[in-house]
DNA sequence: ATTAATACCTAACAAAATTAGGCATTAAAA
DNA sequence: TTTTAATGCCTAATTTTGTTAGGTATTAAT
C-alpha cells in the first residue's frame, strides 16, 4: 500500500500542529512523526517539507536553532509568538474545511 | 464568515461524488449543491470548476448533453462507465486521506 | 565495501487553484 | 426603465503547492 500523499495545502498546517504539541522539532523528525501517527498511511516528503519550513520562517511563524547531535546537524524549529496565534487559526480553518468535505463525501446529495 | 476554499486536490473527487448521487448535473448546479450541503461553509468557484469538468471529459470520466432551459444553456454532465469505476476509487482514496489528516489534527503527537 | 538510516538541501516541473475578468439571458428592484 | 442580482457558461495569467529527481554528508549495520 503506497501512502497517501499530503492533501495539497495542508502541509503548512500539519507543521504548525506538530510544533504546537512539541515546542521544538527538526525536519526529519516531523516526517517520522507523521508516518507514525498515521501508521504509514501518510507521508510528507522532505522535498515539500523543507521549502515549507523555510517559508514559515520567512513569514515569521517559526524560528530555528541548530545543534550537532551525534555528528549530524539538526535544525530545530519552534513557533514564534506570531506562529502560535496563526497555528490556532490555521488548524481550526483546516478542521472546518475537513468537516465540510466530510459532509459532501458522506451525505445524500439531492437524490434523497 | 467567508466560506472555506476547496481543499486543493479534492475538487475532482467532489465532482465525481456529486455525479455518483445525481446521475446528471450541470456546473452551476454543482456550486449550489456544495453550498447547500455545507451550509455555505464551502464554496467551489466556477473558475476552478469548469476547467476541472472539461478535464474529466477529456479523460473519459464524464460525458455531456446540452439543453436550453428558460432561454439559458445548461450543459449536463454525467459519469461514463469508466467514470463510475474511477469515482469509487477516488472517493475512497480521499476518505482515507482525510482520516489520516484527522489523526494528525486530533492526536497528541509526542507530548503525551 | 556497501547499504540503510539519519539529516539537511535545491532545481525543474506539474498540478491545481486563485484572481480577474468576459459574455449572455431572465427576473427583480430602484 | 435602467440597473442589479441571479442564472449559466467560459478563459487567461498568475500563484501556490507538491512531485520528481536529484545532491551532500555522517553513522551504523551488513
Amino acid at each position: 500500500m503506497e501512502p497517501n500523499p499530503v492533501i495539497k495545502g495542508s502541509l503548512t498546517t500539519i507543521i504548525l500542529k506538530l510544533l504546537e504539541q512539541n515546542s521544538r522539532m527538526y525536519g526529519y523528525e516531523m516526517t517520522r512523526a507523521v508516518r507514525e501517527v498515521t501508521k504509514d498511511r501518510m507521508d510528507i516528503t522532505e522535498a515539500a517539507l523543507y521549502p515549507a519550513l523555510h517559508k514559515l520562517v520567512d513569514e515569521g511563524l517559526l524560528e530555528t536553532t541548530s545543534e550537532v547531535v551525534e555528528g549530524r546537524i539538526r535544525k530545530y524549529y519552534s513557533l514564534t509568538k506570531k506562529g502560535k496565534k496563526e497555528s490556532l487559526i490555521k488548524i481550526n480553518a483546516l478542521k472546518e474545511a475537513l468537516e465540510s468535505l466530510n459532509l459532501i463525501l458522506n451525505s445524500n446529495l439531492g437524490n434523497a
